[in-house]
DNA sequence: TTGTATGCGTTATCAC
DNA sequence: GTGATAACGCATACAA
């Protein structure tokens, strides 16, 4: 493997010299460029990043710490991420930690060591330790999708959870539904808990606060199936559920169809978070949309923003808009 | 941000030991471990992987090379390799080339820069120069999902496309079906030839080559989309369509829905790979299953078993089996 | 069991 | 416009 300094001999100049007419930094003569760029081809010279880096002090890298791959959400949210940072010349770093506390600790390890120039953090618990951990190694951090306790000095992006729970309930209320359940994730993770906040929000305002159904579970298809089973066995049973998100969606879908019963006919379902246009076979979720791509773009370029400013401390919050999108699986009006 | 020399200093040893401690490398006392383990501790002390691979030659670190990252096939491969990659202590890179030459080329530069210590690729062509691109910066490669020329000096993991379009085309023909088109991938992708050749097999033995009907396209969901639109307005309109990939066939589910028409009573169909349960509201379609994560396990330990043990050269193609999953989508018997 | 000298491949700094 | 020198942070080789 060719060395800065074996172009360099073969170009008959410093290993300095083809420094500079690599990263075009600096001046050289159009006859030394020339002869570099042709010793550079002729002996297949890849530059070694990492003894650039350790140089330069810049990995351009960027961390992607997010809590489940496998929901389509996430994945939207890390192509925007990709794509903005890739345009700048970052790369990014995927991780994923399966809403463990360890593995979050375990891959911010990681990538500090690696030397990350930032990290785009979806936190596994909203306290912000993960975060002071990383700010502490002289990292830049934005923290993705979820709320932080107001005392951390931090930079924010994510969507209008308790609004958008609101405005699906509040459908299904104006459909003449009354026993409407939540099926939600995880306690201590801010959008399950906003959903319920928009939730009680909305029942309350309708005056059906006594029958409040509130169940806490995981963001995931396994739990959405559990916990619609349990609420089938309600007497009497929910007309309407609200699922947290998507993938709790399926799983009830699929408790609800096992239970040889019908979406929308015998309970009606809206959701947060849509499944991709080229998943889906038969699109019939009601759901809130939340801007997953354009999340993940406004996250980066924040960060980058800070990298290549490191000065300014204003932390900010942006809160972006969902969008609802009405299909089959809220049903029509009860008589 | 504190460095090994930090440490070295405050626990009043050399630097060498205290990366003797880090490393759990070489001997060091009870006492000297205890006083480094506490320096490390209250300095927050992250050891610099870059500084570190630099001397030692090794990143623990994989790319993954894929050609679509929307395809649920591939994120299954992905999650074998990871998986497999970080039980062995190895971190992966993963790389986007949308099935484009310019795009494999520009992540595999800058791969081979970030000193990976070995490429898992699914080459976007199966001509074998990529391969030896990488091979010739002294790097470790394993061939995923396509053939390689016989040529090509290097490991291979896929699966057996040709049987597999064989035993979905003969199932239809058993079915009654006699005009049978096949709609595939990119004419020079592996993947997409093989599967074409088992559909010609099929309806040989069948008597049926004279009304072969082949369209090649892209693996996508729009590409099935527009080959089953053009397939549609033929006379006489065949009675079963045989999809080369999951993408592909969403899309040929759609553009016969938009006409009008319905699977399976309308238009028979199959297809290669299947949809993650974990996305599907309505599991219909009859596959045939390539074992996505179980190829990705495999090419990952051929990777790292090369890794360890550089001296071996026998080459080898390791081709894993398929199941034929017969759901509602291919339909009951022609009367 | 611990330390010294040295080098990995590149670039920042200063000099010419 | 080009080069010499040193340094980034760590681990290898050898010595004590």
């Amino acid at each position: 493997m060719a060395t800065i300094h074996d172009v360099a001999k073969r170009a008959g100049v410093s290993p300095i010299t083809v420094s500079r007419v690599i990263n075009h930094s600096g001046y050289a003569s159009q006859e030394t460029r020339e002869r570099v760029e042709a010793a550079v081809a002729e002996l297949g010279y890849v530059p070694n990043r990492l003894a650039r880096s350790l140089r330069s002090k810049r990995t351009h890298t960027l961390a992607l710490v997010i809590t489940d791959i496998t929901n389509p959400f996430f994945t939207t949210v890390a192509r925007g991420v990709e794509d903005t940072a890739s345009d700048a010349g970052y790369t990014v770093i995927f991780c994923n930690t399966d809403e463990s506390e360890t593995e979050e600790q375990k891959y911010l390890q990681v990538v500090l060591q690696q030397q990350v120039d930032g990290v785009l953090l979806v936190p596994a618990r909203s306290t912000g330790e993960s975060v002071e951990m990383i700010q502490k190694q002289n990292t830049l951090v934005v923290v993705l999708d979820r709320r932080m306790p107001a005392s951390a000095q931090v930079d924010v992006v994510r969507c209008e959870s308790v609004e958008g729970a609101y405005q699906l309930v509040k459908l299904l209320i104006d459909l003449g539904h009354r026993r409407i359940a939540v099926i939600s994730g995880p306690r201590l993770v801010s959008t399950a808990e906003d959903r319920v906040i928009g939730y009680r929000r909305a029942m309350a305002d309708a005056g059906l606060s006594q029958t409040d159904i509130v169940y806490y579970g995981a963001f995931t298809q396994a739990s959405g199936y559990e916990m619609a089973q349990q609420l089938l066995t309600l007497q009497p049973r929910p007309t309407a559920v609200f699922a947290a998100n998507n993938l709790i969606a399926i799983g009830a879908f699929k408790a609800v169809q096992d239970a040889g019963l019908r979406v929308p006919e015998d309970i009606a379902m809206v959701a947060f978070d849509d499944l991709p246009a080229n998943l889906l076979v038969f699109p019939f979720l009601t759901v809130a949309v939340q801007p997953a791509y354009e999340m993940g773009r406004r996250a980066t370029q924040l960060l980058l923003s800070r990298l290549n400013n490191p000065a300014s401390q204003d932390f900010q919050e942006v809160v972006l808009p969902f969008e609802l999108i009405v299909r089959q699986s809220s049903g029509s009006p009860l008589s």
